[in-house]
DNA sequence: ACTGCAAAGTTAGCCTTGCTAATTGGCGTA
DNA sequence: TACGCCAATTAGCAAGGCTAACTTTGCAGT
């Protein structure tokens, strides 16, 4: 394959990427959440409960930074901690039951700028194909 | 086509940009240049001569941070300016010609991680679904 | 020619996001 | 029981991009 391929698309990655997460910011206010109080909200909805270290293991973030996240979260009653029942220095974190509703229902989708956009924006074969573009894009991440 | 659907896709792109964002910050130091830096000058080897507001409109940033960037650029020697042949409010950036060859020889592309992971991490097929899943985005973004 | 407004660019100050460093308190093993 | 490890928090900092306000230049209408 050529590398001059690889260059060409990996700028438009970068382009498109660096686009869409100022556009994000720029709706943001308008947003019910930011997209990393959204990262957590949907790991949390499909992992179950977890801990500050462990949310921010997988973000790739230091835990300082979810703890601020989280403590966001806290106040406004998104999630709730409770200790870890043998290891008192853990506290593990749960979606509130009406955020845990609100988030299988996707009642979020309708304010949220990225979920309309991709609504509203791509036809359903775009969707698959970007899927698996975002699927690749995440193995070689994992390198 | 099913809204459920758009919604699970819309989640892994948030998840997937943020990530890459991450990682392309956390390896940054390293690399020759930041993401906005390269947007830039990306830009200015594809379509000339331009000026600082017409180089935000491009990357949907304000006047005011792009001359930020220029002026790193231009300390640097990776972009110099000149008047505009008639109207003297106008200041046009191009590459030097030293960076303009090594964009063109994409001599940065082994310094800089997105380069590379996308180089070695993505078969050639991958490559050109991500190109048509990124033309797509280009255009939900356009609306 | 003169007045007045639009457009390019700059300066100053702020906010958001995530970072490192340092501290506290619980856990577990020699 | 003492010592080192791990979860979490507090404090301070840097990068990136934003708004507000100002200067200079160009242009259009009278």
């Amino acid at each position: 394959m050529s590398r001059e391929r690889a260059i060409e698309v990996a700028d438009e990655l970068r382009a498109v990427i660096t686009a869409i997460r100022r556009r994000m910011q720029a709706e943001g206010p308008t947003d019910a959440y930011t997209a990393s109080q959204l990262n957590v909200i949907a790991n949390l909805a499909k992992h179950g409960p977890s801990t500050v270290t462990l949310l921010a293991n997988v973000e790739s973030m230091r835990p300082q930074s979810m703890g601020a996240i989280i403590a966001t979260l806290e106040s406004i009653g998104v999630v709730t901690g409770s200790p870890h029942p043998t290891d008192g220095r853990q506290t593990l974190w749960t979606l509130t039951p009406k955020s845990a509703d609100e988030y299988n229902a996707g009642r979020d989708a309708r304010s949220n700028w990225l979920y309309s956009a991709v609504s509203t924006g791509l036809s359903s074969e775009q969707l698959e194909e970007l899927d698996r573009s975002l699927a690749a894009l995440r193995r070689m991440l994992e390198k």
